[in-house]
RNA sequence: GUCGACGUAGCUCAGUUGGUUAGAGCGUAGCACUCAUAAAGCUAAGGUCGGAGGAUCGUUCCCUCCCGUCGACACCA
């Protein structure tokens, strides 16, 4: 029996304190990318997005704004999941924290860590501050007061639950020895020399009489979950772990090839402290974990204050959904920080969009459906250029569409060189016979874009079978 | 502070295991064409490869120092 290889891949869930913003928008095209990549591949993919809804910071939102918590982050999961239309995504679920049966999830791997003798209770002191309502740690304080509240936090004790994460410290040099365990490779020494300096416990519940909104320590209703094992779970429990019914955690998470993405800010979080609590639990760990860099704009990290701040539905609107995707995937680098102004995605959209895949398409459909007969026959084409395979193995999206682009230049230069729309006056058979190429090689480009531009590529291939100039693909931005 | 990375055309970047004229895309200028979204094609201008020293027959590519930018150094989702 011929076994497909499964894939799985999943973002980090963004934090709903706040707008979805580009970073969010870049790893969800970057991980549709991926996913649609693999189906085509003929793959079985699970592609998993979602939302991390509990703690603090969104309590404290709700409760000022005097609404139910669970009604305002409702109205995030909401906005989060409007990226879905507006990127085109093709998630298989969209896990939500707040959920019951993700709930039990997290519970589960409570226990399971403790079962492993991996959890216990300590008195905890820590600086905390009132006005934040929050424990605060060195590092966040200036001159040893809140910056917000200008205050010197008082130290209090409470008792919390641990993670021995310290137990895993030889587990993690080994897991973090395997070449692709972490992706950029640098990023991997990093993580491997941040173990390799010792791990202390972590602090993962918190007292319930200074923070509700979580998850119920199992067997302990005077403590909810910390983060970590609130929100790390999702990535199982939206393949139906633990009781797995349908069998996906055992067919994705278990079998398959296990990929998650993230910004380069999680490294401590997912190939740390999540591979840990994997181990604990006596799961698999996850085989990689791919972390890009963050977008800034005009030199400068997007803040309200700079008014630099752009945000995906203002790049959709002005650009179109395959467009958006196209400058995330083009113009951003995989890995570093990258730059983007709206003057340079304009440049982008018009060189290479409108003049160039858009008018190339144009223009040799319009050859065709005046001077073919009928649609060329549907071309017979099996796997993809080593080119275009091997950078998308790399997550290298870049050169994947630096290789779409050439073949593009390569047709319009094709053109010019061959003169098909003057040939066709004299010697009209080796003129049709160049627009046939022409057709065919435009039909292999758009399915190139499959991963890449989902729309564009239908509508390419569409207008190769009907052998009919579509509407213009890129409309001119007015100026 | 410690450790690490980077600094190449106006912009974004690629590259050289050291060897005659350093590359691409975009942008700019000129030429020319008309199938196409006043698009595409051709040509050109533009770089002391961050700075200074060193090793070498010779380096943008090796070594040292300096300047600049950035990242890691745990509770930031």
């Amino acid at each position: 029996m011929n076994q497909k290889r499964s894939q799985y891949i999943t973002t980090t869930l963004p934090y709903v304190n706040a707008s979805p913003h580009m970073g969010h928008a870049l790893e969800f095209v970057q991980a549709d990318t991926l996913a649609r990549y693999r189906r085509l591949l003929g793959e079985e993919v699970f592609l998993n997005m979602g939302v991390d809804e509990h703690g603090q910071k969104v309590s404290k939102k709700a409760d000022e704004a005097g609404v139910d918590r669970q009604e305002y982050v409702d109205k995030y999961a909401t906005e989060f999941n409007k990226l879905k239309e507006a990127l085109d995504l093709s998630y298989d679920n969209f896990i939500r924290t707040s959920s019951d049966p993700h709930k039990v999830a997290a519970q589960e791997m409570w226990r399971r860590c403790e079962a492993t003798g991996d959890i216990y209770k300590k008195k905890y002191k820590g600086l905390y501050c009132v006005g934040c309502e929050a424990f605060k740690v060195d590092s966040d304080l200036i001159d040893g007061k809140c910056p917000d509240h200008q205050v010197e936090p008082e130290e209090i004790e409470e008792e919390n639950y641990f993670f021995k994460l310290s137990n895993y410290q030889d587990y993690l040099i080994e897991y973090l020895s395997k070449e692709e365990s972490v992706l950029p490779d640098w990023r991997r020494e990093e993580a491997l020399k941040f173990v390799q300096s010792g791990l202390d416990d972590l602090s993962i519940s918190r007292e319930k009489s200074r923070m509700d909104w979580g998850i119920d320590v199992p067997g302990d209703d005077g403590h909810v979950m910390y983060v970590w094992f609130d929100a790390l779970t999702n990535y199982i429990s939206t393949l139906g772990w633990p009781e797995d019914k349908t069998g996906q955690f055992e067919r994705f998470w278990v079998k398959g090839n296990t990929l998650q993405l993230a910004g380069k800010d999680q490294v401590r979080f997912q190939s740390i402290i999540w591979q840990a609590m994997l181990k604990s639990a006596g799961i698999k760990a996850t085989d990689t974990v791919f972390y890009h860099g963050f977008i800034n704009s005009g030199g400068h990290k997007m803040s309200k204050s700079l008014g630099n701040t752009i945000n995906p539905y203002d790049l959709v609107a002005r650009y179109g959904t395959d467009a958006t995707r196209y400058i995330m995937l083009r113009h951003v680098h995989p890995t570093d920080d990258s730059d983007l102004t709206w003057e340079k995605m304009d440049e982008y959209y018009t060189a290479n969009l409108v003049n160039g895949l858009g008018n190339l398409t144009a223009r040799i459909m319009k050859m065709a459906e005046t001077h073919l007969d009928g649609p060329i026959e549907r071309p017979e084409v099996s796997g993809f250029d080593s080119v275009y395979t091997d950078a998308l193995d790399r997550y290298d999206f870049q050169r994947a569409c630096d290789f779409v682009w050439e073949k593009v230049g390569e047709m319009d230069e094709k053109i010019t060189e061959t003169e098909p729309f003057k040939l066709v006056k004299t010697d009209r058979e080796s003129a049709i016979k160049i627009i046939k190429g022409l057709v065919h090689d435009l039909y292999i480009v758009g399915r190139m874009l499959n991963p890449l531009m989902p729309e564009t590529n239908k509508i390419i291939k569409q207008a190769v079978l009907d052998n009919k100039k579509p509407d213009n693909l890129f409309s001119r931005l007015e100026s």
